[in-house]
DNA sequence: TCACGTTTGGAACACCGTTCCAATCCATCA
DNA sequence: TGATGGATTGGAACGGTGTTCCAAACGTGA
């Protein structure tokens, strides 16, 4: 009879999916992905890893439950409110500032599109082109190519944090990659040395949307 | 005095860094990049890892020398001859078409992006955009989003192929996918749904170009 | 011929994901 | 109430990985 309450209040302690994933995200963003093993979560859990083994099928499966943890949530965007371009711009920021913070679900994401809110984002931007008035036979091309730029440029960021791992000051390094395109032969790299300066101090966040709006804007004109 | 000479000719099955990045090459060509270990690529060579070690760092910079081995030709090409639309298109399927025949260069030049012909790449685009006449001051943004989004595709085609490792009935499974896309609910996914067909039906190579063509045509109307 | 730096092959190490299993918990039923 | 059996746990064990180490073989200049 009361079998329903049981069943939905389980001990605090006791061990499981959700417990298992926060943990696994809590040592992903302190220590990357590569510190994240059976053996440091079983540890961090008190528990041995046949145990996490009983609620989690295998490492892909983890890091994927990981992933969606992050992700999926930013999927549920208002509706159909306001501008559509400016959903769309909000979508992708969403993605953007959430691998920021989370580097490893760049990597994730772009292991496995398909596990996770992929269907929501088509949907979410499809749905924003067609108020656009992009027309049915343009838009899978559209969408998609928006979804890749996204996703490319958060490959490329995760990239980036597992290069430079935190601490690494970004201006000095960027200076000095600047400073490298500069001294290229003056005759073959001509547009390498005119883009140095903007290379130096660009902002990654306002590049990835500039990107955005050069989509955009080419959809915007299509014929 | 004939020090050149033996210097310049070595034994022919001496282990040598190419002779290793080529047969790892097979190994990642017929076998996929789990294929890939120390081990195998040892036995191969009818050697021990030790042997390799000598003239390998380690796994990381073998990965990358396999990639530059593949990519890093691909980036000489014809110097400012054509229209320079039709330069960037070549430059992209370029990478395109190696990373369907390479699946792996796909992940590899997406982990460590700026080990690669990175510099040529920036110059190659660069150059065409600045003959098509993008000022100065938007030519990185340009670049760059043309850059992210070559990568960004790559990288899922090679996420894909690894899941879909050959033999797999491409229509068959666009047609599977499709289906499910149509029956999705008629209200809340009413983009995904217009779009079915044209996934049932599309062809990665053309949809990659369809993308480019959107930047370029973006970039075309920047004001 | 000798000595010495270069190159080799494979054993050994630490660690990984995964499997297996004995021990424990706990709800249910006789 | 006590027994029973499935759910759950913790950790040992297994096969495989990247990497290190080192004794042996090679080959080249003195």
């Amino acid at each position: 009879m009361d079998n329903r309450k049981q069943r939905s209040e389980r001990r605090t302690d006791a061990l499981s999916r959700e417990r298992i994933v926060e943990a696994a995200i809590e040592i992903l963003d302190a220590d990357g992905e590569a510190a994240l093993t059976f053996r440091a979560l079983a540890s961090r859990l008190s528990t041995g890893s046949g145990a996490i083994y009983w609620h989690v099928a295998d490492k892909g499966e983890l890091l994927a439950a990981c992933a969606d943890a992050i992700v999926v949530p930013l999927m549920r965007i208002e509706v159909m409110a306001g501008e559509p371009r400016e959903g769309i711009r909000l979508i992708a920021l969403g993605i953007f500032d959430a691998i920021d913070r989370h580097p490893w679900v760049g990597s994730q994401l772009f292991r496995e599109p398909w596990r996770f809110g992929m269907l929501q984002m088509f949907e979410s931007v499809g749905a924003r082109l067609l108020k656009l008035g992009v027309p049915d036979k343009a838009l899978f091309d559209c969408v998609s190519a928006l979804v890749s730029y996204i996703l490319g440029v958060a490959g490329q960021n995760a990239a980036n944090a597992r290069m430079h791992p935190e601490g690494t000051d970004r201006s000095s390094l960027l200076a000095a990659v600047a400073a490298r395109w500069e001294e290229s032969d003056a005759e073959d790299y001509v547009a390498v040395r005119k883009m140095a300066t903007q290379l130096r101090d660009h902002d990654d966040r306002a590049q990835f949307l500039a990107g955005i709006d050069l989509l955009l804007n080419g959809i915007a004109h299509l014929r």
